[in-house]
DNA sequence: TTGTAGGCGTTATCAT
DNA sequence: ATGATAACGCCTACAA
């Protein structure tokens, strides 16, 4: 029709509508205070003139962005961050905020700059934190000074007052490793993960408790130490493998970990899972993808990515904001990288 | 210090160094006509009391967001986002502007609102179009009605006024196609990719040329079509291992879809790569972890991102916007998924 | 080289 | 329930 890049404003639109332009954003912004008739001829007015608010405006006057920054560790490995991505967008689209991207280098020695500058110079109103960004003390003490609410997605201990997305990381590696035990297993080598994740320590906890719960030997020397990428997978599997007495199974704290264990056993020959069991934790798009498939737990990301967001812009809005009542769900996935010691 | 959140404006710096407001407008963006003198007192001031613009108030005047988007497709499968996100970030960053996200999943019957709303609501000054965004006619067609310059990642043919990131898929499918011609093979399977990717016609033209320039017959039931996705590389590959007549080789157009084929071929119990050779496209992170590792193309994506970020960001700040002189250069990433047909 | 006035489109205040 | 008017912080004209 009219493909004029004419903008129309607020004035417009209370002209259109035939009152005043207090009205027009009264309306627009869902307050009180108007009758029905009038909010409906406005209504009309909007949308026949296409009356779209200038943010930049709203924001100058109502000191409200409606921006939420994402801070992420840019590590190639982390593939669980697409789905923090479209958790995060797919609230945050519709309910009129946009995402900004941060991602940061760690070690990053001026992380602290780093944020700052982010979120005056972005002018976020709330900011994500998928893990290992939660975890970091001097992250979550920057953003509370700043009084810039966050939301965290990380397995640290819930404070009330600030949102935290959980889940039950704990669990899930001690049901994956009584997997391994009742399959025969009780060699099972462990590959931790990063220290400065808040998961790895969790993962390691239910490993532990799984194994003393049935009574088989915790060995030191068949738990290695990641850092959750490929190479320190199979730099750390390939240890414990030429061990004299090397275990029977592998639970790597993630899948590039178990990738990594799987890649090591195929260059000495191994039958996986015939002679080494493998299993890894998030079910990362390739684990299902790779040969054999990986016997993996799954956690919701994009779930919990979607209420990370939520609860944030619920927070911003004033809302209450109340966190959920139990961790998310890990799901434990049994695939074809793992089997009986000894099959029948 | 001062943790204080009081906001210092554009009055408080002009204030402190004794001059008018719009002197301080000048050296904050670096207009000429300031005495040096001047200029420095003014510096100063930013300085001391860490004046930062207000961006909304920035842009409410002077038709300026400084944000660019990145509308992308939202499928799984398309692991070279990653690179696409880094590589446009890495240089919106350092220039001042923001990149916001704007997933869209296709087929999308109503692209057309989605993005007229995207770039009107969250006001970009430009975008950039990462395959398959770029290819398609109705997503070009309103931008530029829109008046809204974009960059477009995609291996169609340039528009002189447009701005355009190409590498050379075609030449790179030939080399491929012709390593394996020189190992031996002469019944060589072919996965296209989606049909409505630019690249993928490019990439099978290379494989054509290939097989005619050697003199090996272009046989149409080794060419089978996928869909950049893993299972369309599964079942494609699927079906050229029940043929009575296998290849001895085969070519996808994406890593994605090779990994499917590996997946196909263990299932059939095939040696990968002594009884098949598999090589793929793309050098996808995954591509050196899947055992065996994957003989593919590497394409420079963060390159052609930032190139793609840079160039559009010249031309939003009225710089003459010169493309490339040449595409960028695909380069063939030879791993262990293929081998020569007869060994000696 | 520097400064003054006006406007960008909204929300907030305070009348009416 | 509605409206006039003043911020919000900056930039673009236009003066000086």
């Amino acid at each position: 029709m009219n493909p004029e890049r004419a903008k129309v404003t607020i004035f417009d639109v209370a002209e259109h509508a035939g009152v005043s332009i207090k009205t027009v954003s009264r309306v627009v912004n869902n307050e009180p205070n108007v009758r029905e008739n009038t909010r409906e001829r406005v209504m009309l007015a909007v949308r026949e003139l296409r009356y779209q608010p200038n943010a930049a405006a709203r924001e100058l006057s109502g000191k409200r962005s409606r921006i939420i920054g994402l801070i992420y560790e840019n590590a190639e490995e982390f593939s669980y961050l697409n789905d923090v991505f479209n958790g995060a967008l797919g609230i945050c689209e519709p309910a009129g905020y946009s995402l900004l991207l941060r991602p940061l280098t760690l070690p990053d020695p001026e992380i602290i700059d780093h944020i700052r500058q982010f979120a005056t110079n972005a002018r976020v109103e709330g900011i994500v934190l998928p893990a290992p960004m939660g975890d970091l003390p001097e992250v979550s003490g920057l953003l509370r000074e700043m009084r810039i609410p966050f939301a965290a997605i990380t397995p640290r201990e819930p404070d009330p007052d600030e949102i935290n997305i959980l889940c039950n990381d704990e669990a899930a590696s001690h049901a994956l490793t009584e997997l391994l035990i009742h399959q025969g297993h009780d060699a099972i080598g462990f590959i931790k993960g990063h220290p400065d994740h808040g998961a790895s320590h969790k993962r390691f906890a239910g490993y532990r408790r799984a194994l003393k719960q049935h009574g088989v030997a915790y060995a030191p020397r068949l738990v290695r130490q990641g850092y959750f990428d490929f190479e320190s997978g199979r730099i750390a599997a390939g240890r414990m493998l030429d061990l004299p007495d090397p275990p029977s199974a592998v639970l790597a704290s993630n899948d590039d970990m178990a990738a990594g264990a799987i890649f090591a056993a195929r260059k000495r020959g191994l039958n996986v899972p015939g002679e080494l069991s493998i299993a890894g934790f998030d079910d990362t798009r390739f684990s299902s993808r790779i040969w054999p498939p990986l016997t993996t737990v799954r956690q919701p990301i994009a779930q919990m990515a979607e209420t990370a967001a939520a609860l944030l812009i619920d927070k911003l809005n004033g809302h209450s904001t109340e966190a959920p009542d139990a961790p998310f769900e890990c799901e434990v996935v049994i695939r074809e990288s793992t089997a009986p010691l000894h099959p029948a």
